[in-house]
DNA sequence: GTTAAGTTTTGATATGGATCAAGTGGAGAG
DNA sequence: CTCTCCACTTGATCCATATCAAAACTTAAC
């Protein structure tokens, strides 16, 4: 799927003349950017974001340890984040799609936490963190929308810690394919079909579970008729039967 | 709860002296503020956080569903933030100690998405929200600190997913002991003996265990020649036997 | 094209922690 | 001071998921 487009992409001018207008011509925009600026503002935003980074599958955009100085907003592509221990082990900590920010975590120490690894071919916009910082300054709108996002990314830890310490398996992974799904749709994809770009070990590492156990479940899935899976492709067949799975824990 | 602190702190003039001078009396402020602010600055700041709010024990200091507007500061007292399931169980997501800042949570959506509960008489700085955007448009070293904040937040969170995906009930409840010793420390408490402000439930809600096994695992520690518990008192005998419960996750 | 390495499925068994149950001890209410 | 309630401890049993194992399948490497 993208050895030859890389390399179009690559030799092609009409795509370098694209790079200058990054944000505007963006199509998950709506997802990254504040809405109502100005103009000018979106001119100093498309400045702020002007260098982008292609990221092959399989490597690392940033490694724990390593300074941290930019935030990134993927632009295409898929990404893991995880933590490696002393023993080799690794947890998944969390997945990034199409206009999501990745590198929060370095703010606080100046140094990268976690490993965040391309599971697909895929590219980044990098934005300086010092640069973000004073357009923030400027930009109340971009200041707004920037805690906004840390603030999600909160939220949304603590969902998966309601994951782990509650859930169980089938829950887990119910409500995982469900958060794919839905997040897949905001962004105008299939939410009823869809690749996965990670292995069963990554979804139970992300999941507190082991491999087998996320096949079992998609067996048993399956089995229900809720789902159809071959490899990596998944096809939901009621949305409102993996809801009731774990229907006890949603208002 | 309140009624009476209320009215008396409405109709005591030393309390309203007290709350003037907030932050530069405050023996936390080396904790939740930035350094280096000049004179102006830390005018500027008290200004921000004028009022305060004592929470007793068991109280809510907010709910999930409220609308968001404000930061607060612990200053003194012992909070667990929570939140609560359909079907009436509950998870603990964290335990906030003098000097950190609960709400942020809120942030994102403009709405609380978990409880914040006083687990003792606790008194909080309120922070507006609005005006502490404002002022850290101002104030550089203002703004970066509380990015830093969230930041930390959020690799606080994703040690929390570590401890309940990876780790057995002994390495999580060791690795709390010794968090709990070390926020102790650091705020010039004994980190070796210190009252748990929680219950067993509450630990293994916030460790996903039951509190059987909060209990069990107390006792196999005590037995190990690791710690001394009575009820809710902890006397630490040995950080390092307890570092070696989960020695194989850290570097 | 063949081989090798990695991924997934499925079955059999083991086990860590949950659940159930009973009893103890403190702390607050009257 | 006594009663009641709640938190805690400890034991016995159970079960969900891990672990171990083997085979099918998929993809990458040569």
């Amino acid at each position: 799927m993208t050895k030859s487009e890389i390399l179009r992409e690559q030799s092609t001018h009409i795509v370098l003349a694209d790079l200058k207008t990054a944000c505007a011509n963006c199509n998950v925009r709506q997802i990254c950017q504040p809405a109502g600026l100005t103009p000018e503002e979106l001119d100093k935003l498309d400045a702020l974001v002007d260098v982008r980074r292609k990221v092959k599958r399989a490597v690392s955009l940033y490694r724990v340890g390593e300074r941290f100085d930019a935030l990134y907003a993927v632009r295409s592509g898929f990404f893991k984040s995880r933590v490696t221990y002393a023993d080799g082990r690794d947890q998944v900590t969390g997945f990034s799609m199409a206009g999501e920010i990745l590198g929060m975590d370095g703010i606080g120490q100046g140094t990268h936490n976690c490993d965040a690894v391309a599971l697909e071919d895929s590219e980044v916009c990098i934005i300086p963190y010092a640069r973000l910082e004073e357009l923030s300054r400027e930009i109340g709108s971009l200041q707004r929308h920037f805690h906004k996002i840390m603030s999600r990314e909160i939220v949304r830890e603590s969902g998966v810690m309601m994951l782990l310490g509650v859930m169980r398996a089938e829950e887990r992974i119910a409500a995982f394919l469900l958060n794919l799904s839905q997040r897949l749709n905001s962004r105008g994809y299939s939410p009823l079909e869809f690749h996965l770009r990670m292995t069963r070990e990554e979804i139970g590492s992300y999941l507190g579970l082991k491999l087998e156990t996320v096949s079992r479940a998609f067996s048993k899935f399956h089995k229900d008729g809720l789902i159809e899976v071959e490899q990596k492709f998944v096809r939901i067949k009621s949305i409102a039967g993996l809801k009731q799975v774990y229907a006890h824990y949603v208002s």
